[in-house]
DNA sequence: GCCGTTTTCGGCCCGACTGTTTTCAGTCG
């Protein structure tokens, strides 16, 4: 049993406990032992059997540690179970609907006993709602207008969760033995979507095990995969299942001649694949998921890979990332296809947090795990001061955590001093000049008032953009997957002056936001905006995230010159808006002794570091 | 439910906003 699944079911309980009116401090301390999990790097299985060091655990006591191994033995434990005797498991969508709470859920349970999202609409429609206290018609409104955004979303899954599942599927099949000769997935996975809808897996079988008897067998073991809910359709071809997360798979068996064609076509999309069929037919060709064949002949002209296929259609080999018909077809044809960016040329992460805020681990620990990832710089960005909830940094703080991380010394991976400054409702910074022109790297971040509307927002961001302080927006649109909007403002405007001011552009890795998004990073790659790829990680674990906001660049035909942290450090730095010189000199009367401490620590004898 | 003492129990990141009330509960981040 996987960490997440072990903190997903700490965490249902968490709400189950809220809904059922358990106080604060209770349910808070599943929800920070579902955090703690979910970070750790160790696996909690291989900890089970030794009590004395779950409990060594922070925030895991006696009654967790007991609970963990009910998990562990038997998936599933008592609490949760009781807790599930009082209410439906769909109350947990209910808890996805912006503007109810569990105490709103418990009181439509126990008055309406309505407990799924459907239920709840058709009270708000009916206008039923109204009366119960705490509702009234502006919930009502409110509610549907969640409910629409649910159906919206719902059905699909982050590509974390995808690649997760397709990992442990892709794993589980190849254990069936040397019958599978590839085995590979396909579809939105494959060409990095941020969510996908379902998993394509291809799998073709080794000459000698292609009989009726092996095909059986194959399938037989691909059904054993553990957490299958139902079996939708098991024939010759393809295997398909919905798992118990509802995420339909299909495992489509094929020849081996025809496997790039399959990938191809199964890769997509659709419209890719459209436009390559009408190219394909000029040239008295056909395509389809088996071959690219002669017109009229089916005399087979290409299959076996995709390079082949699209060598026959006069192309250069199209990354699955873009593949979406906006203009690869014609950029493969005439030669000026991007070289795209890899996750080797990422040379440092420029937003994470440490416990100083609100992330888990300290800059030590942040960088060493860093630097295993093969990162040569970082930049440590704590949350300031207005994000009270997150401990937030004020400027005094701020100062002493510069001076801390110009004396860290961690070998072989340079620390530089940054902050996530909040943008406030009026644009302006949540630092003090004096103090962001000490900073190496000024990230920011709007946190509060989202909900601007479009001209006041677009407002908000120019003004940061143009404090000459400002060196990067980060998760710029403040979106999150599946749950919420991003900002309303004028991307244009926002691009232009960006470009103008020299003001960088944050690429967030982090599986629920990938902000910017594929789109608005082509955006800003035409408009000669650069761009920062950094996690926003909050604890070591979350470090490796950045493959996503690699593959969201790689979406929008970014090229390792467009993205400023495949440079080395120095030149990064020199690569960054060039911060005011005659303030920076300037020291500020009531931070005159920690300034000058934190100047005195940055002088002082460093190791020589790699960089 | 956990933790750190005050070693037997009290405190637990908290401020803003919304929609409901008419002074506040619930939600959100």
């Amino acid at each position: 049993m996987e960490n997440r699944d072990i903190a997903r079911i700490l965490r249902e309980t968490a709400h189950l406990l809220e809904i059922d009116g358990a106080f604060l401090a209770r349910y808070r301390s599943y929800e920070k032992a579902a955090d703690l999990i979910d970070s750790l790097a160790e696996r909690i299985e291989d900890l089970a059997s030794d009590r004395a060091r779950l409990t060594a655990l922070p925030g895991i006591g006696d009654r967790l540690a007991e609970h963990l191994q009910e998990i562990l033995t038997t998936g599933d434990y008592s609490l949760r179970k009781k807790l599930l005797e009082k209410f439906p498991v769909t109350v947990f969508e209910l808890l996805k609907l912006q503007s109810l709470g569990p105490k709103k859920i418990a009181m439509l349970w126990a008055t309406f006993q309505a407990g799924t999202v459907d239920a709840v609409e058709k009270l708000a429609r009916d206008g039923k709602l109204r009366d119960l206290a705490g509702f009234g018609e502006k919930s009502e409104q409110n509610i549907l207008k969640a409910v629409e955004v649910f159906k919206r979303s719902s059905g699909r899954y982050l590509l974390s969760t995808g690649e997760r599942m397709a990992e442990a599927l892709v794993a589980h099949i190849r254990a069936a033995g040397q019958g599978v000769a590839e085995i590979t997935p396909a579809g939105s996975l494959r060409r990095g979507k941020e969510t996908i809808g379902d998993l394509d897996l291809l799998l073709t079988l080794a000459e000698e095990h292609t009989s009726q008897k092996d095909i059986d067998a194959i399938s037989e073991h691909i059904l054993k995969f553990p957490g299958i809910d139902q079996v939708l359709a098991r024939g010759g071809n393809k295997v398909s299942f919905l798992l118990v997360s509802g995420l339909q798979v299909d495992v489509r068996l094929l020849e081996a001649k025809s496997f790039g064609a399959a990938l191809m076509y199964f890769t997509g999309s659709k419209e890719h694949n459209v436009a390559l069929r009408g190219r394909a037919l000029k040239m008295g060709l056909t395509l389809n998921e088996y071959a690219l064949a002669r017109l009229g002949t089916e005399r087979r002209v290409a299959g076996r890979t995709e390079e082949e296929i699209y060598e026959k259609l006069g192309l250069k080999y199209i990354a699955p990332e873009l593949r979406e018909n906006c203009g690869e077809i014609e950029a493969a044809e005439s030669g000026v296809l991007p070289t795209l960016i890899e996750r080797k040329d990422i040379r440092g992460d420029l937003q994470m947090h440490t416990v100083a805020s609100d992330g888990r681990n300290t800059m030590e620990e942040m960088a060493e795990a860093a630097r295993e990832l093969g990162h040569s710089y970082i930049a440590l960005t704590d949350h300031t001061k207005s994000l009270t909830i997150a401990n937030g940094l004020d400027e005094k703080r701020t100062l002493q955590q510069i001076a801390k991380i110009r004396a860290a010394r961690v070998p072989g991976i340079r620390l530089l001093a940054g902050m996530e400054v909040d943008i406030l409702k009026d644009g302006k910074l949540d630092l003090e000049d004096e103090v962001l022109a000490q900073l190496d790297v000024v990230v920011c971040s709007v946190h509060s008032h989202m909900n601007l509307e479009r001209t006041p927002m677009t407002e908000r961001m120019l003004a940061a953009i143009e404090n000459p302080y400002t060196q990067i927006i980060a998760h710029p649109t403040g979106r999150l997957l599946l749950r919420r909007e991003g900002f309303d403002y004028d991307m244009e405007k926002i691009l232009a002056a960006c470009k103008k001011h020299g003001v960088a552009m944050e690429c967030n890795s982090f599986d629920d936001r990938l902000d910017l998004r594929d789109a608005h990073l082509k955006m800003a790659k035409e408009r000669g905006v650069k761009v920062v790829i950094s996690t926003d990680a909050h604890a070591t674990s979350h470090l490796p995230l950045i493959k996503y906001g690699v593959t969201m660049a790689r979406r929008g035909w970014l090229e390792k010159g467009d993205v400023l942290n495949t440079l080395p450090v120095d030149k990064f730095l020199a690569a960054l808006r060039p911060k005011p010189a005659a303030v920076a000199k300037k020291t500020r009367p009531a931070g005159e002794a920690i300034a000058a401490e934190a100047a005195a620590s940055a002088s002082a004898p460093r190791r020589k570091q790699k960089g």
